[in-house]
DNA sequence: TAAAACACGACAAAAATGGTCGTATTTTAA
DNA sequence: TTAAAATACGACCATTTTTGTCGTGTTTTA
């Protein structure tokens, strides 16, 4: 089924969340955890992950902890997918020069799937967090007036 | 990683084989398996779940096998991905009313993600198999020119 | 120097996916 | 009427991926 994985939502989560405190303190990963519930020492590697991927920053040592690089406005979906998940490759084919698979000799899906890919890929790459949020906001608003 | 399974690609590649076939005897299962190198019995559930779902007709005894319903312009990518792998669900809390996952409490981010869905959905509703092939075309027409 | 926090590799458990098998049913044609 | 070719389908197993855990090390502050 198609889906975001678990460590997806934990690192859009934990963006969310340090966002929502910026101008203060580092957040901690235990700090995320323990709000959202979220198993402490995957969230560990879920951030650790985005800060090698420079979309937030760690600060080691007492008092530490994440903060972010970027504006939510700066962070696009696909930086996020991308960061957690590595590329987005809808078939197996589409990561290599040469496809490998069993039915690469005649293989009659091979393009058409590229075209979807990176259609894909520009959808993901044109919506940033804040837009998720904004979009959101307006949905509520009208669904609040409707009712 | 964000991909599309097997039998995703199993059920593009007998769709595209039908189509490229039409007007002509039903295509079997062992054709389509022997010609693409895929698994007979993985094919036949594969292509059995797209006749429920109303994208092919099967048809049985010697002599049988499998029709296309309706040309590829009115075959959206979402009615192929819907019936290989049921209804597109980014996170959890999507298919159910109220979440069960261990963040509902505090969870910031069902909605933005209800937002995202919706507009995959969308996406993929847009497209239709016909549409993969020509965009297809155009892209390697333009990649001959160049060269 | 102890405590709090991140870093990270190795591993284990659980879930999803991919694939197999056996058996039943339908249909054609000899 | 019967054998063969084809779909139908449930049960099951194997493999891969995902999720989660553990242990150990490093960094920083008080």
């Amino acid at each position: 089924m198609l889906k975001f994985s678990k460590k997806l939502e934990y690192a859009l989560i934990s963006i969310f969340e340090i966002y929502d405190r910026n101008g203060h303190n580092p957040v901690t990963t235990k700090e995320i955890a323990m709000r959202y519930d979220i198993p402490l020492d995957l969230l560990g590697k879920v951030l650790q992950t985005l800060a090698k991927n420079r979309l937030v920053t760690s600060i080691q040592g007492v008092k530490g902890g994440y903060t972010l690089n970027h504006p939510l406005k700066d962070i696009k979906v696909l930086q996020v997918v991308e960061a957690i998940e590595g590329p987005i490759s809808l078939i197996a084919c589409q990561t290599e020069d040469v496809c490998k698979c069993d039915q690469h000799l005649n293989c009659n899906i091979r393009t058409p799937m590229e075209m979807i890919q990176s259609e894909l890929v520009q959808f993901f790459a044109n919506i940033s967090l804040e837009e998720l949020r904004n979009r959101n906001l307006k949905i509520q608003s009208l669904i609040v007036n409707k009712v």
